[in-house]
DNA sequence: ATTTTGGGCACT
DNA sequence: GTGCCCAAAATT
């Protein structure tokens, strides 16, 4: 392309807009290509964009300077360049902030790059030592570094160095960005029921046809969507192209890649925030050159810029941690669909518990509804009973009520296992001095500090705020005084322990779970049955199938009701019918007891009956009144500072200058619930605006012109999940 | 964001 | 005039 003599780049800083440079000779260019620039005595990346996508005077053509370099990547491709452009419009985001994100792995963009490996020699040794039999035999075909040979053999790393010395092991050096190994769409054909071949299907056209189709599969609890729309993964994979796997918890893809194995043959490539520097890379690089077919990966694996695109499924597609809350506040289950429409792929929505806005797209025919109403292999939906708790209560100090102890007891002499569900870590949510009224606060948030006995900490959940719980109140220094108030997970398992004696009870949380790892020896556990209560929080609630798993019990129905969130009601409805959705998966029947206040609650008792659509049409028809989304469109603009006073003035001054228009509301500003979170008092303005009105384009028309003091933040929201 | 510049001011 | 501090401008 040497008649491209200048191009406009990206480049990534936050401050600065698109900047044209001039393309030396012989330098080989095109949009999507990934180049260092000059930026006034520094080098900074970026960009080239097409022709025309970015408004801006052309900088004079005796100014502009020379790139410096093209790193050796491919271009990022249009469809990603198009979807790059569509988050920073919707989102209200700069464009060099999305694009950073496709730009994840710093150390991919400069590539190559060789580790060395070993494998056995096949030669005899002259000399055998126990660990040398043991090593061996178990390497037998393995090749890897010495850290993960040593792993795999059972033998330290010095037994091997040794062998390698002897020459029964060799080096080999290979390529640290390696293509890796491919899955096998006809490794292990699945049985599947006539429901699920007849949705299979309907995926598996789509995919070949290589159109853009959103897919609505919308299964009860261990209906088997896994299998089903792994069958389009399959066809993805026939075809050669690759495929994007979202999930909303790392600790969910343990349970994933053990499925996706037994199905595949090797396990998919993962992509998370806690990927070592070299596995990034390696990833982003195989992604980019087509040598990583299936990925599946946390939110951020979105921007991923895959080389050949068939396929794209987000699982769990209802939880709300696809929405993230800072910097660049998108929602993944949204900008998957958009990634579809610029791939011309189709997209899997998979959920027991389809989001409200989802069901409304299916009913719109804009998505297709597939759907699989009956469990897999003859189990049957558990039974479930609701126990008042205004009229059954629990004793003195203790959370769980008669029923649910008996049935508790009942279990463990079955030797069946249950699980008590409250989305509370911890072992308190508050503690008090009893003596002079003192509550442990965070000093950065307004919020209580929790106590977690686990760890022996008094620790903020919003910011990280830890202390060790003082022998005496800090306030008026009284001994022994302190009360913890309200239950959290750790105290009900020990609520569990003394009810049952002698049974094995297990806290699972994000603070238990804390690596793949740990998720996978849980479930190890579980499986073999070494576990007989299960407490936990909402990480429990999808995704882990233990057969003997029969009573779910949930401790408190009413804790997600309050706080009048938009969508509390969708949301308790979730998370107790996802729970309810882990007993009773095989032959045995599963019994769920909720524990509520609010017994005729619409949310409660569509649970009690099973009458999901009922729920789903009323709480439909609530929206639609209230023109809350997705009938209407919302938007929240935060403003946070560290003085309490600038943020006050500057979202005065926003509410001053606001527009004045007939299908836009504007609320506020106000004190935000959480008025200070990590150190910022926080303001917020609220717009909720009818569909039709194009309110990315009101709020960039009220807040460009603005200008704030350094330190205050404006952050716009769209399509808010958060309320505080 | 980072770097450069330029103005105002105290000091010599 | 020189040095120093801080705000404003520029960066392609």
């Amino acid at each position: 392309m040497d008649w491209m003599t200048r191009v406009r780049c990206l480049v990534f800083n936050a401050a600065l807009g698109p900047l044209d440079y001039r393309v030396p000779e012989g330098m080989d260019v095109a949009p999507g290509s990934v180049v260092v620039a000059p930026l006034g005595p520094r080098q900074i990346v970026g960009v080239v964009w097409d022709e025309g996508h970015l408004a801006a005077d052309p900088y004079p053509e005796n100014k502009l300077r020379k790139l410096l370099d093209v790193l050796p990547v491919p271009p990022l491709p249009a469809p990603l360049r198009r979807l790059i452009e569509w988050c920073a419009d919707y989102y209200l985001a700069s464009l060099s902030s999305v694009a950073r994100m496709a730009l994840s792995s710093s150390a991919a963009l400069r590539g190559g790059g060789t580790l060395t490996e070993y494998r056995l020699t096949g030669a005899e040794p002259a000399r055998m030592t126990p660990q040398r039999l043991l090593a061996l035999d178990l390497l037998q075909g393995e090749q890897g570094t010495m850290r993960e040979l040593a792993e795999i053999a059972d033998v330290s790393e010095g037994v091997l160095r040794s062998m390698a010395g002897a020459g029964l092991i060799e080096p080999v050096q290979v390529d640290s960005d390696r293509p890796y190994a491919e899955p096998d769409p006809h490794f292990a054909q699945p049985d599947l029921s006539a429901e699920q071949a007849e949705a299979a299907a309907e995926m598996v056209e789509a995919v070949r046809a290589h159109r853009f189709q959103p897919f609505l599969l919308d299964g009860v609890t261990g209906s088997g969507k896994t299998e089903t729309y792994f069958e389009a993964v399959a066809a993805a994979l026939e075809t050669g192209r690759q495929v994007l796997v979202l999930l909303p918890e790392i600790a969910l893809t343990a349970a994933f890649l053990s499925r996706f194995e037994a199905r595949f043959g090797v396990a998919p490539v993962t992509w998370h925030s806690s990927l070592k520097a070299s596995e990034r890379r390696r990833a982003w690089r195989q992604v980019a050159f087509g040598g990583a077919k299936v990925v599946v990966g946390a939110r951020s694996a979105l921007f991923l810029p895959f080389a050949d695109l068939g396929l794209i499924v987000v699982d769990e597609a209802h939880e709300i941690s696809f929405k993230q809350d800072d910097g660049v506040r998108y929602n993944a289950r949204d900008v998957a669909v958009m990634r579809g429409h610029f791939e011309s792929v189709p997209v899997v929505l998979a959920s027991a518990t389809p989001a409200l806005e989802s069901l409304q797209m299916a009913e719109a025919g804009r998505y297709r509804r597939l759907v699989l109403p009956s469990r897999f292999g003859g189990a049957s939906l558990p039974e479930i009973e609701v126990i008042n708790l205004t009229e059954t209560q629990p004793e003195r100090g203790r959370w769980l009520a008669p029923p649910l102890v008996e049935a508790l007891q009942d279990r463990l002499a079955k030797g069946e296992q249950s699980l008590l569900f409250l989305n509370r870590r911890g072992y308190a949510p508050l503690t008090l001095c009893r003596h002079c009224g003192f509550r442990f606060k965070c000093p950065n948030c307004s919020a209580w500090l929790v106590e977690h006995r686990l760890s022996q900490r008094l620790a903020c959940h919003h910011c990280g705020h830890e202390v060790p719980p003082p022998p005496v109140c800090p306030e008026c220094g009284e001994l022994d005084c302190l009360v913890a108030c309200g239950p959290g997970v750790e105290r009900i398992a020990d609520e569990a322990a003394e009810i049952l004696p002698g049974a094995r009870v297990a806290v699972v949380t994000s603070d238990t779970l804390t690596s793949p790892a740990a998720a996978a020896e849980f479930v190890s556990k579980a499986e073999a049955g070494a576990i007989d209560v299960i407490v936990g929080t909402q990480l429990v609630t999808k995704g882990f199938h233990f057969p003997d798993l029969t009573l779910v019990g949930v401790v408190d129905a009413d804790m997600g009701l309050d706080g009048g969130d938009l969508r509390a009601a969708e949301r308790t409805y979730q998370q107790i019918a996802q729970v309810a959705g882990r007993a009773g998966r095989s032959a045995k029947a599963g019994l769920v007891l909720i524990q509520t206040r609010h017994p005729k609650a619409a949310v409660i008792a569509a649970l009690a009956s099973g009458t999901r659509d009922a729920f789903y049409a009323a709480e439909t028809e609530a929206r639609r009144e209230a023109g809350a989304p997705p009938f209407g469109r919302w938007a929240a603009i935060i403003v946070s500072s560290e003085d309490e006073a600038e943020a006050r003035e500057a979202a005065r001054a926003i509410g001053g200058t606001r527009p004045d228009l007939a299908d836009v509301l504007i609320l506020g500003p106000a004190p935000a619930p959480l008025s200070l979170l990590r150190g910022r008092h926080r303001y917020r303005l609220l717009i909720a605006a009818r569909r039709s009105s194009e309110v990315q384009k009101v709020i960039r028309a009220w807040l460009d012109p603005l200008r704030f003091p350094p330190g205050v933040r404006v952050a716009v929201d769209i399509d808010p999940y958060s309320f505080v």
